[in-house]
Order: structure tokens, then sequence, then C-alpha cells
DNA sequence: TATTGTTATACTCTATAACTATA
DNA sequence: TATAGTTATAGAGTATAACAATA
């Protein structure tokens, strides 16, 4: 086994194990995880239309419409028509879909930075160079 | 924001995207992630009996019913009566279930490695000594 | 009587197929 | 005729409630 490949095998486990405690922190479970990936995938790119969404989430068209449905009578999304193609719907958060997205953040954040302050100096020298690393491959 | 803040943010968006990517590199999308969850309990903790199962997957025990029934019905486990309460049984992953679990693990070990070698020496040594740090994180 | 596991039934989420409205 | 979105319907997966067997 190549070096290369014994990190891995630790890294994914790690990875996998910590993914699984942060998910656990979600703040409000009345919402499922597509509908806050949704909410969230909004929130990063701005308002766009549900075929956008479903392709973006992973889903079949009539799986987001049932989603943004969803959202819509929480109030977090708004709908708006399509400016020039009457087919089209925009969907946007509202300022009450922002508010559950910044509590939730916080939420795990704070969870995230308590187990910091628990390190050592060196340690979070450590994780500060490495988070850019790991971006990169996260990344594409 | 203090810094520790800012760098759990950081590190909650990158770890939760590249748990993503390694979850889609599940090798048999035959099984649910329940179901290869717990045939992966079994293989780390030794035979259990379903309500021991259903505790550890945090399920409700008709669920683990059914998530056993599946896999002993695919042949990745086995079930044999408890030696001295005749109410329990002892589920246990059989050569079978074994067999596709170090696949699953190659598998994704296999694409983070390769992505591994895409980084410069210096980002692999951060990597290394990160892996045991967000262990701490992860862990208990 | 308490506990372990299973069966019966219902709910949520997502999928495919068919339909409506607009381009 | 093609495209965007919705409605109709079906299939997983998991839950609660009721039941059977054993301690």
């Amino acid at each position: 086994m190549s070096v290369d490949t014994a990190l891995a095998s630790e890294l994914r486990t790690t990875v996998m194990r910590l993914a699984r405690r942060l998910r656990n922190q979600r703040s409000d479970t009345s919402l499922s995880l597509t509908q806050l990936a949704t909410l969230g995938t909004l929130d990063r790119h701005g308002p766009l239309t549900p075929g956008e969404l479903a392709a973006h989430e992973r889903v079949q068209p009539p799986s987001m419409t049932r989603v943004v449905s969803a959202l819509e009578a929480a109030g977090l999304v708004t709908r708006t028509d399509h400016p020039t193609d009457g087919r089209q719907v925009l969907i946007a958060v509202s300022p009450a879909g922002k508010g559950l997205l910044r509590d939730d953040r916080m939420r795990r954040d704070a969870w995230l930075a308590q187990r910091l302050r628990a390190l050592d100096p060196a340690d979070l020298a450590t994780l500060r160079q490495a988070a850019a690393v790991l971006d990169k491959l996260a990344g594409s």
C-alpha cells in the first residue's frame, strides 16, 4: 500500500466522521436535508428557476416542485414570474429564509468552534494550513 | 467574529463538501446508506443483536428488522440464535459482506488517493499533520 | 409481567409518466 | 413542435402500534 493510500484511508474515515457530527447539529429538524440544501443553494447563487434548482440538487423536476412548495408554504422562499419567459418562475430566499440559514450556520459553527478551543496552538496552526488544502481536495 | 469562528466556518464548509464527494463514490448502489452503515458497524463491533444495531444506527427496531432481512437476503450477513436467550438472535457479517465492504473502501480510498497525487509535497505534509488533528476534532 | 423481535399499517421523500401553458 | 412546470401515481425507507415468543 502506497503512502498516499494510507493517508487517503485515514482522511476518509476522519472526514466522514466529522461530517456526521456536523450534520447532526442541524438546528431546524422541520426541514428535510434537501429542503435545507435547496435554501442554501438559493442563498449562494441568487434566484434560480425550479429547473435549475432540480439540476443543481440532483433531483427530478417534480421532486423540486414539492420542495419549493414546502419552502414557500413555510415562508422561506418567494416565487416571482420570469420577466420575459412566461413559462418560467424565479425562486428566491426570503428574509425569513436567510434568518433560518444564519441560525443554522451559527449553531454548527459554534459546536465546531467550541471543539477548536480545546486544541493547542500548534494544532490550530496545522488546521489553518490544512483548510486550504482540503478545499483543493474537495473542489470540482 | 473570533479567529476560531472564522476557521470553524471554513472547515465546516470544506469538510461537508468533501464528505459529499466521498459518499457519492459508494460502489454498490443496490444497498441503501443505512444498510451499508449497518454492515460496517457489524464489521467493526462483531456480531450484534437487531436491538443493539437499531440503537447504534439510531433507527427503530422494526426498521432494523427490514434492514437485516435485506442484508440477509443478499447473503451479506448471517443470523444465529443467541446461546442462552431464546428471544435474541445474533447478526454477523458473512464473508461476502466483508468482501463488499473491502471493495467499497478501496474504491473510495482510490478516488481520494488519486486526488492526493495532484497535490505538491508541502500540501501533503500539511494533510498528514492535519489528519491527526481532525481525528481529535471528530472523536467522542 | 417485562423484554426481544416481528408483522401490520401509515407517512415522507423521490421517481416516472402524463398533462397544461407558453415559446 | 419543444420547453418549463405541475399534477397523478408508484416505489423506497422509516415510523408507530399491535402481536408472538421467551425470560
